[in-house]
DNA sequence: ATCTGATCATAC
DNA sequence: GTATGATCAGAT
């Protein structure tokens, strides 16, 4: 029987019943079931992956500044994870504002709304794109001791933005949120702040959290080995 | 083996 | 260019 792309969810539990019936699923199925061609070469499909899952779950954002399930507000993250459980790559989180939003307090930041409420759905990584396997799916809202060391982060490399240091910014600092390059490629700009005040050509870049910090999100939901 | 900087596709 | 979805690949 194929399956027919579902509205958006109404709640929740309407929206972990979709995710159930996906664990354990190979990409092969699920393009199969929803009638789509697994991508010959992942290189030139980095994100089809996402949206396919966005599509099966009835995510309706598209590219709008919105979460993936608008209607009960949760965002929807796939994550890389290799055999052992351990995630394979940082996760993006939103670009980072160099412009008027670049100096709201930590509750406003989009950094805090993006991951406010998060549906994780770890994915199988190192395998070739149709035999990769989805995992069981978690709704995660950051704790106390997270959203401590996600604000520490925020406030410090947004202390540089906001003092026209942006490019002095490495993707070394920040203990779980970093800022690294989110681009079309190198020669990207866009305005940032300088170190007088006034406006600079700069390269646009992300937040992305670290691996390290996934993990742990990981660790405290599923049954993973080490 | 891991991490940072760079990059790819698509919609608007 | 900005927003969405991410992974690639060279440096360490």
């Amino acid at each position: 029987m194929p399956y027919t792309l579902p509205s958006p969810p109404r709640s929740e539990e309407e929206l972990m019943l979709r995710v159930r019936k996906l664990a354990g699923k190979t990409f092969a199925q699920l393009a199969a079931d929803i009638d789509k061609e697994v991508p010959s070469d992942q290189r030139n499909a980095k994100g089809w992956l996402g949206q396919l899952v966005e599509a099966y779950l009835g995510a309706t954002a598209g590219s709008r500044s919105v979460p993936d399930f608008e209607s009960i507000g949760v965002e929807l993250k796939t994550i890389p994870i290799d055999a052992t459980g351990k995630p394979t790559e940082s996760t993006f989180v939103c670009v980072t504002p160099m412009g008027e939003k670049a100096g709201v307090p930590w509750e406003d930041s989009p950094v805090y709304r993006k991951l406010k409420r998060v549906l994780w759905l770890p994915v199988q990584a190192n395998v070739p794109m149709p035999e990769r396997r989805i995992a069981t799916g978690f709704l995660w809202t950051p704790n106390d001791e997270e959203n401590r060391l996600l604000k520490a982060d925020w406030d410090d490399l947004m202390g540089m933005v906001l003092t026209g240091r942006v490019d002095e910014i490495s993707g070394h600092q920040g203990e779980v949120l970093q800022i690294r390059p989110k681009a079309a490629n190198a020669a990207a700009e866009t305005w940032g702040i300088g170190v007088d005040g006034g406006k600079v050509r700069t390269l646009p870049r992300g937040f992305y959290l670290r691996p390290a910090f996934t993990r742990a999100i990981l660790h405290e939901h599923l049954m993973v080995r080490s």
